[in-house]
RNA sequence: GGGCGAUUGGCUCAGUCGGUUAGAGCGCACGGUUCACAUCCGUGAGGUCACUGGUUCGAAUCCAGUAUCGCCCACCA
């Protein structure tokens, strides 16, 4: 059995330990290592693969820590528990990213032209690839590496062709003009959801169009209609001016012409539903081609829809001055030439909501493309079904109201991105026109329609949004499309773990994908973690500058106490606010567990051999602190396992922080420690106890072990194992409940509190915290067996010695000397008067202050607990149980009322 | 404009099915070098559970409304 250091330095355990496990090859459910019951299910996990374009930040770590949480829980149970560990080429955030290097390079993009930006960005992602993996490691993810995918390796490119081919082949993909989210900066169109819909105080400016005199075909010089619009720049595309249908006041003008300004158009006035009378003066322009309402009014009545910018957000082929003008300057120069010409009537400032690109915040323009789309309502259909029949579990339960939100209202997908780094659309185009699709990686011999031959085809420059590649991650990876083995076993997957933020872009795209491609539900349980924010509640960002690096937390506090830390303080669905404190609150906690095992393993009776085989400890020498402990190792092991079937993980780390710390440590080795330390005891007593506290700490080094495995795994390596254990905790079992004994936890509950009133009247009193109290109690005769056996124990945890039983309470009261302190336990049951040598009068006030102050608490809450009796209601409609509860309380009350009174001489 | 969440000691947070005296960590006060641990030990103080009303024998918990903060969704120029 390896020594243990004096200290505890997290740096010093955990690259070791994670050495060990790659070794033993524990990781994998096949491994070598792996001690998995192919009989059980085996159980999955789904992680978001990070986005490769930087370092892992505070939240990965924290996914981490859950995922691999789950996972060794399930390892530990026996199933063959996969984590599957992956990465994500994340197209436009790196191509962001790596744009930003270049442009400090003075390269752009463009300067470089396809082929060498995409080799800048393999050299790229291959440099962060190794850092992000060995931070992974770090945390101590348990995943499987030799299972490790990336999003751009072939097997997923494969999957994107065929995916992408069957859901045109099912029609549910589909090429068409249609009005996108294009964003000039990025230079690319972005979907719905990547448009951030931004509040903004803009200008509303009113302009005259003049009607065309129908004689003279000219426009009119005083008769006008005024419209408003927040973008005047797109008055270079209008094609028509809209009211309202039922609106008198321009019921005369529907039909008739405008002239619309600098691009010398005349468009019709026409009347539809879409106008809102009351909002600026109830008429609008209509610039189909650049507004999403526009577009559609644009459809109804048969309009042009001709485009006016380029792709870089200028102006273009318009034919007047503004062309080559960027969309914000040619803005100034359009409202500047309406002032001169008197045709803008007024500007105010208008609150709006401006969308804007969730990565360059560029304002978005719709605008016209052809580009490919997914048909999402029927994939949608069949996701919802998912989660209303069960079938697939959304945790927190209240996230499913915004999942049927989403998904029933769901637009279809612009899938089509015109970047570079990311999986080419597998379409090709004949110079007729023609589509073909095809999954083969060399693409089509010849045009599916009229048969011409590769050659004359072009290959569509677009590749793929990157969420659809991630969208079918929980089985691209296990090697769909092909029926591989880990295909046929591990899917589908069980729990997939995310954060809410990317419900939408992520979660849903994977049901849906998952359902129609697969046949079923990709996973059965989603489960949503919450955000973590900085100490005061912000979202953390680099602009911000209040990002924790994970890896700085651990070289502090160490991988186990910033697991402990994030786990603590993680319910799911809501965010936590993280400081410094909580990884040292965790570092210290594992600090206390390395020194009670220090302390148990040093404690080891000489007559054990150090090199034993575990033993259970004697029943027959077993004494109440020992049937104490055990027993609520009991009740902690079945308190983690509900924990972690409710997927409660901050509940567990305090149940297991208060077992181990609150009962083991403060007074399960210190009852220990009386017994160890007897000499006098026979061998077999001391050998129970010890055998006692390391079968405990066993229990509780195997609950720990998901959330703190490192520090876990070393101090597990000190302790005394069974011939049917492996060499390595992270796969021995975890442990069943027992039996729990009721008993012995009220017996020794109670002398605890015997121990505490005893220390709480020294401490009011101001004694001596080292004198020896000279103490007369009176225990019932229930507790008496449980008493004398714990009596050294008592003596010395309470520095009261002799300890003198007394069998009655009047032999108590005889006995008690004027000046002595008064104590009552646990609802007068027991009774302590403790002897103080020279009674001084301060330290009697002083306790008489303090038994005031818990007769006036006892009073209060027996007035209550009367009144509730009192009431006949109560007493008839109260279950049972309820009412003899508050009978025994006020009994219990009542006796410890009345026994304070009398100590008072009340 | 819809929807969701939060509001519990000074701070950060738990609180399952409505049921004895609402818990923890940090902080605070007082006291401690007893051989696992000062990254510690002991004792204690501190809460009308945001507000109003309702349901109930009983509400931090369920219902309705209000306030403040935060988030998500949404094509009013």
């Amino acid at each position: 059995m390896p020594e243990l250091p004096k200290a505890y330095t997290p740096r010093d355990v955990e690259g070791a330990i994670y050495e060990r496990w790659l070794a033993a090859d524990v990781f994998a459910p096949d491994g070598a290592g792996s001690t998995a019951d192919p009989t059980l299910e085996p159980f999955t996990i789904i992680q978001p693969p990070p986005n490769i374009t930087g370092s892992l930040h505070l939240g990965h770590a924290q996914r981490t820590a859950v995922e691999d949480l789950m996972i060794r829980h399930a390892r530990m149970r026996g199933h063959r528990a996969l984590f599957l560990p992956g990465l994500d080429h994340a197209s436009i955030a790196a191509q962001f990213v790596l744009d930003g290097i270049l442009a400090k390079e003075g390269e752009s993009r463009q300067s470089l032209g396809r082929e060498r930006y995409l080799e800048r960005m393999h050299e790229f992602v291959a440099r962060t690839r190794e850092v992000m993996l060995a931070q992974q490691r770090r945390v101590g993810a348990s995943a499987d590496w030799g299972r490790l995918r990336y999003t751009m390796d072939e097997g997923s490119a494969n999957a994107v062709r065929v995916a992408f081919t069957r859901l045109y082949e099912k029609d549910l993909a589909y090429r068409t003009e249609a009005l996108v989210n294009w964003c000039p900066g990025c230079q690319t169109s972005v979907s719905d959801l990547e448009v951030v819909a931004t509040p903004e105080t803009g200008t509303l400016w009113t302009i005259r169009y003049h009607l065309i005199d129908p004689a003279t075909r000219a426009p009119e010089p005083e008769a006008t209609i005024s419209i408003a619009t927040t973008r005047p720049e797109t008055i270079l595309g209008d094609t028509a001016v809209a009211v309202h249908p039922d609106d008198p006041r321009y019921a005369a003008f529907v039909g008739r012409l405008v002239r619309i300004p600098f691009v010398e158009r005349d468009v019709p006035i026409i009347a539809d539903e879409v106008v809102d009378r009351a909002f600026g003066s109830g008429a609008v322009k209509i610039t189909p081609g650049h507004d999403h309402d526009d577009h559609a009014t644009g459809l109804r009545h048969g309009l042009p829809a001709p485009t006016i910018l380029a792709d870089d957000g200028t102006i273009a082929g318009t034919g007047t001055r503004f062309d080559g003008l960027d969309r914000f300057a040619a803005r100034a120069a359009i409202v500047a030439a309406l002032e001169a010409s008197g045709d803008l009537v007024k500007a105010e400032p208008h609150e709006m909501v401006v969308g804007r690109c969730q990565r360059s915040n560029d304002i978005i323009e719709p605008r016209l493309k052809t580009q490919w789309f997914i048909r999402t309502r029927p994939l949608a259909a069949r996701a919802l079904e998912a989660t209303r029949s069960g079938a697939t579990r959304i945790l927190p339960e209240r996230f499913e109201k915004t999942w049927e939100h989403w998904l029933t209202d769901i637009r279809d997908w612009n899938v089509s991105r015109q970047l570079w780094w990311g999986h080419r659309i597998p379409a090709w185009y004949c110079p007729d026109g023609h589509v073909t699709v095809s999954s083969e990686i060399d693409g089509p011999v010849a045009c599916a329609t009229c048969g011409r031959p590769a050659t004359e085809l072009q290959q569509d420059p677009d590749i793929f949004d990157t969420w659809f590649s991630s969208g079918l991650w929980p089985f691209s990876t296990l090697g769909w499309p092909d029926p591989t083995p880990d295909y046929a076993t591990y899917y589908p997957t069980s729990v997939m773990e995310t954060g809410y933020d990317i419900i939408f872009f992520w979660v849903a795209r994977m049901m849906m994908l998952g359902i129609e491609l697969t046949g079923t539900e990709p996973f059965h349980t989603v489960y949503l973690s919450g955000l973590i924010r900085d100490p005061l509640g912000q979202k953390m960002s680099k602009t911000k500058g209040n990002v924790v690096d994970p890896l700085g937390a651990i070289d502090a506090s160490g991988a186990d106490a910033l697991r402990f830390a994030v786990i603590h303080g993680a319910t799911p669905g809501n965010d936590q606010r993280f400081g410094p404190a909580k990884p040292e609150q965790a570092r210290n906690f594992a600090n206390k567990l390395w020194n009670a095992t220090r302390y148990v393993v040093g404690a080891r009776p000489t007559s054990i051999p150090a090199g034993a085989e575990r033993r259970l400890p004697d029943e027959r020498h077993l004494g109440p602190a020992e049937r104490w402990l055990l027993s609520r190792a009991t009740a902690t092991t079945a308190a983690v396992d509900t924990a972690v079937a409710g997927y409660a993980f901050g509940e567990l780390t305090r149940v297991l922080y208060r077992a181990i710390w609150s009962e083991y440590c403060d007074w399960g080795l210190e009852l220990a420690k009386v017994r160890l330390s007897d000499q006098d005891l026979p061998v077999e007593v001391r050998e129970a106890t010890w055998w006692a506290l390391v079968e405990v700490l066993d229990t509780y080094l195997r609950l720990l072990h998901p959330v703190m495995p490192f520090i876990t795994e070393v101090l597990w390596a000190t302790l005394p194992h069974r011939a049917s254990d492996p060499d390595l905790l992270i796969v021995a079992r975890w442990p069943g409940v027992g039996e729990r004994d009721p008993e012995v936890e009220r017996a020794v509950g109670t002398l605890i509190d015997l121990v505490t009133e005893i220390r709480n009247a020294r401490a009011s009193a101001r004694l001596p915290a080292a004198d020896w109290l000279e103490t007369l109690v009176f225990v019932p005769p229930s507790l008496g067996p449980t008493f004398e056996a714990l009596r050294p124990a008592i003596e010395r945890l309470a520095r009261a010695r002799p300890l003198r039983r007394e069998l009655t309470p009047e032999a108590l009261t005889a006995a008690t000397t004027p000046g002595d302190l008064a104590i009552i336990v646990g609802g007068g049951e027991i009774e302590v008067a403790v002897r103080v040598g020279r009674p001084d009068t301060t330290s009697v006030e002083l306790d008489r202050d303090r038994l005031e102050h818990e007769l006036a608490e006892a009073e209060g809450y027996l007035v209550v607990v009367r009144e509730r009796l009192a009431n006949d209601a109560f007493v008839s409609r109260a279950p049972a149980p309820v009412v003899e509860g508050a009978r025994a309380r006020e009994a219990e009350l009542d006796d410890q009322v009345a026994k304070l009174r009398d100590r008072l001489g009340l």
